[in-house]
DNA sequence: TTATTGTCGATTGTCAACAATCTTCCGAAC
DNA sequence: GTTCGGAAGATTGTTGACAATCGACAATAA
């Protein structure tokens, strides 16, 4: 039997809290370095702190948290080297992933990355900024959900939220705009053309621009 | 002024627990697939349920656990497609870790290497199962440490544990012995020489036969 | 003045009791 | 015999109180 309707969801506190947190992270209203105090969010939350306290583990264990022993916690800071390590990784795991899609492509996947691009330009048009970063990593996580490839695709979610608030806070803090608008017209082209090659050139090339933009960040600070 | 004495090892409950817990899982105490219950663990351990559910989260996270929500929580037990994508993401961070050591490698990081491989031939002559896969899985982990990468490191340490759980309970159950003698004469060779191509090859090689032995594994059940 | 010690407030760590949920099983109705 | 419903037991989820630790600042003595 098929899944007639949505699971209910029936989820703990912890859960509820969970992505209430790393969505407050990702946006900026908990900004970089900020302190977490256990009893005070407990308190916002109208929850008691033990399930906000194993929130708090998940999101450490994620990396965007970090804390020390009997004396506080931190929302993560993200340095210059670490945007390296993750932007290096990526280029490492989205040229595996498109290396796994690209004999399966299929018109789904030129379609969904047609709707992502199209999705990703009108939030650049209204600029609207959050959302442009949102979008840019939708149609980033495109390759990976169709790589089919579990663990793959839990790794790209870890990078893809560190990449988010490293992101939305120094485009707040410099009030840089978001993605360029032809930012990605060359990606979506070889990924719908028949040149493993060049995108394999493209992702690299990608990243190395994006590695670069956040060294030009760190250097106004 | 220097480090007169040992730092005094005050770690928390949850900390000592997760290590304890992760070493049961590791040396096959806790089979894969056996049930958690956490008010039994808890009064193994001596303490409240409190930081025992914490150091349970954290191997969650890490995928060594897996736990339905008000019902039961489970030592993870591999399917062979997981397998596959551990050894399939293996081939392509090792390879990666390679080529960022390539051009530094150093004194230390010869010795090492041969240091290890000999701890490796040590444990197996001397018929040690579970040792063996230690010092087979600490002979790889060099060029992740020597890669100074400290994101490939954590995620080479979150595959390495799953694949330590798989092989320790599968050697149990099927009596098959530890890695060969000759297994990694090869990549410890190539890993000296100066080819990084034939480096390369011999890791997509080596992870080629790690897949199929663990395939073979599974035909027998 | 300066180094040492004691104290206090803030924060995290731990505990034991209680609540919510899921599974199983048994009995009744059809 | 089958299906439905509901009680019972097992397990996880949640809570509020209490304990341990840390960092800073004041008190003290040389």
């Amino acid at each position: 039997m098929g899944q007639l309707v949505d699971l209910l969801p029936r989820s703990t506190f912890r859960e509820q809290i969970s992505v209430k947190l790393r969505e407050a992270i990702m946006n900026g209203s908990l900004a970089p370095g900020s302190q977490i105090v256990e009893s005070r969010l407990a308190s916002q939350f109208g929850v008691s702190r033990g399930p906000l306290r194993e929130a708090i583990r998940e999101l450490i264990n994620e990396g965007l948290l970090v804390s020390r022993s009997y004396t506080s916690t931190f929302v993560i800071d993200l340095s210059k080297d670490d945007v390296q390590e993750i932007y290096s990784i990526r280029t490492v795991l989205e040229t595996f992933a498109f290396e796994l899609v690209w004999e399966t492509r299929d018109d789904w996947f030129r379609d969904e990355i047609k709707r992502r691009h199209a999705a990703l330009l009108e939030t650049i048009d209204c600029g609207a900024d959050d959302e442009s970063i949102a979008a840019e990593l939708s149609l980033h996580s495109l390759v990976y959900e169709a790589s089919r490839h579990k663990l793959l695709v839990s790794m790209w979610n870890g990078l893809k939220g560190r990449l988010q608030i490293y992101w939305a806070a120094h485009h707040r803090a410099h009030g840089i705009r978001g993605p360029k608008r032809e930012s990605h017209d060359q990606y979506v082209a070889l990924a719908l053309g028949d040149d493993l090659n060049a995108m394999k050139a493209e992702i690299s090339d990608h990243m190395k621009r994006g590695a670069k933009v956040t060294e030009a960040f760190l250097e106004r600070a």
